[in-house]
DNA sequence: CTTGGAATGTCAACAAGGCTGTCCTAAAGT
DNA sequence: ACTTTAGGACAGCCTTGTTGACATTCCAAG
């Protein structure tokens, strides 16, 4: 990738080529959010909670602190939707063991529930998308992802796929 | 899930790869609106204003009504977007020759400025992972996305990439 | 042992940007 | 003339981001 000197190898970098990756990532986010905002939509929940439900069910027994490094958001955004979940019984957050300040967030079953609503609806999507491209294309994709990202993106991205491997 | 009977070729969509896909696409996300987000932070714009802008300057002479549908956004939200817009000389909208109800809009030269700077770095960090993957990746990363949208969504980006060839 | 600082998490208040709904004008279409 | 369409204005709601102040807990230096 790196001594693509002359020509031929370039050729795809115009801008116009460029442009229509943008705007390809654009709508594909749309089509790969749109079937769990349908479901979000009909309870009293929002895209942000999908997330944090999403990550603690990969990470069971995640700090709130590792989670918001994960999602990207400050401190008070995730909280807000932390109490929600609790509150409502998706999320279980029990007291540190080793410190006390800390809270291990747990799903509960009805949290898993809700995940799993969530996860199937997202992955048939991606399943249909996987197999309509095959499988060389996929490899493509994800290597454009991944070189798409930040560091940090691309560290916590790294480190959730060796956590299950 | 159906007919995973023999075949090679459909080994890459366990549950497992599809949640890397999944997670893998909401960091690349994050990676690609970073450099715009950063800019706009700056100045009283939000993400919002970016595609507006991105797409009158792709579509000049367009109409309100295309552009909502485009970014599929609702009326209301749109305009109070395009009203900050107008009022900061950045977009500019003509009454329309044939049908005199339409708004034509098209960008000022300031708001061309504005969407150059933050298409480079938007073009940028394409380009660097473009670059990065190499053009076979990249088709296979064009492949999954057009797969990943929803019809209406691909058919809007379709008749954009005809637009402008 | 005490004390001060750092880390973890909670709560309050505010802004952006989605949404709905209603009402309005002007222009087109029938 | 009547209806439909394009667009704008206003009010109000929700989600989800932000910053700032605060409580609790831990840990390490004196």
């Amino acid at each position: 990738m790196s001594d693509q000197t002359s020509s031929d190898a370039l050729l795809f970098l115009t801008d116009e080529q460029l442009r229509q990756g943008i705007e390809a990532m654009f709508f594909a986010y749309r089509g790969f959010t749109a079937d769990p905002d349908r479901i979000l939509a009909t309870m009293a929940y929002g895209r942000a909670h999908h997330r944090a439900v999403h990550f603690i069910n990969r990470a069971p027994g995640t700090t709130v602190t590792n989670l918001l490094v994960i999602l990207g958001v400050t401190k008070q955004s995730l909280n807000r939707v932390l109490r929600s979940l609790i509150e409502d019984g998706l999320v279980e957050a029990r007291v540190g063991s080793a410190d006390k300040r800390e809270r291990n967030l747990y799903l509960t079953e009805k949290g898993a529930a809700l995940e799993r609503k969530l996860s199937d609806a997202q992955r048939n999507r991606m399943r249909a998308a996987y197999r309509a491209a095959g499988p060389q294309a996929v490899a493509g994709f994800r290597t454009v992802l991944e070189a798409m990202m930040d560091g940090d993106l691309r560290r916590r991205h790294q480190a959730l796929k060796e956590g299950s491997p």
